[in-house]
RNA sequence: GUGGUUGUAGUAGAUAGGUAUUACACCUGAUUGUGGAUCAGGGGCAUUGGGUUCGAAUCCCAACUACCACCCCA
């Protein structure tokens, strides 16, 4: 019998877990940069938590659903931020405000795997609470530009293209349209960029509206000037000031599925276009925190997944080279000089050298071959004429040279030409 | 959930019905105290399950995977 992964999901054996590793630290060190703290909850969750704001679809048909013994409906997360609000909401006085809080949780989502979507990924969340201002979403614009640098990205290569819902909605009244049309509205718009332009106008007037008001309303969606609306205003201003102006462009076609948003929305997109979808996505969720039994308090967060950011990389070419590092491989010439390649092994790893021990009695051959494979600067060789003299080989795999050091000092030269 | 493409050793990649090829990797060896070269030798594979056929990697059906387009989204 064979058995494979479950569908959509990944087996990280060591090289993939390095990439892994390398991708979260240089998310938690942006995070902490801006003073924000790692934060996480459980796995499961009361489907409840996410039948109010989360979407329909979101909800329906991605979130994965089981009964637990005493059966009550629970959920496997498939978004943190109900989550984190939950977690606000519980202990909301006691909480130092603002809340600047980050996390790396594993979310699934029931959905048609492909490039770049999993049912089960890494999504990095960065969330600010308790600002009213546009100040938070800047902060959290800024983190993102950072981030994505961090990890390799150069200008051009990503776009942050930013909305507000209230200017959508002013957008929308000033062109006389019936509110009740809005949800079905807000959804071709979300995909205008998808859709050829007669599908566009197509679907719009079999939701009900006339010729003019399509036409209408596809000249304003190209408009990239915002005007005089206040808060995009006063966020360009910050925008600015953060010196990240370049990497933002408004686009009033972004509307992000998510029911809880209020305000501000915003998706990093690749301008080239080869990915057709967002890489990440966040805005403003004034609401939420009430939704959940606390007291109100704004949100703005932004999201991205680990599969998304590993295939953005590749796609530039700009995955990390990661090998294997080791600082030591001790092999001995036979087995009496074993005992003192475990002293050797062990002195070395007290000495702070990541130490691996050769275990087997094979030929010194097959014990430097393996040293070579395993990735070490130096091979260690224990051999009975220099053991008589107190001495070990230290051979450097590299560069093939070999010198002979008194055991004592192994530790301490090793450190210094590492 | 819908439609399409796909599946050959660890990896890459041939094979258009007749005992599956090659490269790299791997293993063994080349007078026994030194790894990456060279040489010689070696093991391992047609996703799975059915069907057609004297005979299937090859044709047909189904399942599964990955990928692509919808849908949606990170």
């Amino acid at each position: 019998m064979k058995i494979e992964t479950v569908k959509g999901t990944r087996d990280f054996y060591p090289d993939k877990m390095r990439f892994r590793n390398w991708l979260f630290d240089k998310l938690r060190q942006v995070s902490e940069l801006y003073g924000y703290e790692e934060f996480d909850g459980p796995f499961l969750e009361y489907l409840d938590l996410y039948a109010a704001k989360s979407g329909e679809e979101l909800v329906n048909e991605q979130t994965y659903i089981l009964e637990s013994r005493g059966g009550e409906k629970l959920a496997i997360r498939p978004e943190m931020t109900p989550t984190l609000a939950r977690m606000v909401a519980a202990k909301q006085n006691e909480l130092r405000k603002p809340i600047r809080w980050f996390t790396i949780p594993n979310i699934w989502r029931y959905e048609q795997p492909q490039r770049g979507r999993k049912r089960e990924f890494y999504q990095w969340n960065v969330d600010i609470l308790g600002v009213e201002s546009m100040d938070a979403d800047a902060e959290v614009v800024a983190v993102t530009v950072d981030v994505l640098k961090a990890l390799g990205l150069e200008k051009g290569e990503f776009v942050v293209r930013i909305n507000n819902r209230y200017y959508l909605e002013e957008l929308l009244k000033s062109l006389n349209l019936d509110l009740s049309l809005e949800p079905a509205i807000y959804r071709e718009i979300d995909r205008i960029e998808k859709l050829k332009p007669e599908v566009f106008r197509a679907n719009l007037e079999q939701a009900g509206l006339d010729t003019a008001t399509v036409e209408k309303l596809e000249t304003a969606l190209r408009n990239r000037n915002f005007g005089d609306f206040k808060p995009l205003r006063d966020l360009w201003e910050r925008l600015e000031q953060y010196g990240i102006a370049e990497y933002v462009e408004f686009d009033p076609s972004i509307v992000r599925g998510l029911l809880y948003y209020t305000g501000t929305v915003f998706e990093v997109w690749d301008p080239t276009k080869r990915f057709r979808r967002a890489i990440m996505g966040g805005g403003r969720y004034d609401n939420l925190i009430t939704a959940l039994g606390g007291q109100p308090l704004p949100g703005v967060g932004i999201a991205c997944s680990d599969v998304t950011l590993e295939e953005m990389l590749e796609q530039l070419g700009r995955l990390p080279k990661l090998a294997r590092t080791l600082d030591a491989f001790v092999v001995h010439y036979s087995p009496a000089e074993r005992p003192t390649a475990i002293k050797v092994a062990s002195q070395l790893r007290n000495g702070g050298l990541t130490t691996e021990l050769s275990l087997s009695d094979l030929s010194l051959d097959k014990q430097l071959k393996a040293a070579s494979n395993s990735g070490a600067h130096f091979a260690i060789i224990v051999a009975p004429a220099e053991l008589e003299r107190g001495e070990v080989n230290v051979k450097n795999l590299q560069t093939r040279q070999q010198q002979t050091v008194r055991v004592e000092e192994l530790a301490t030269i090793l450190k210094g030409q590492l």
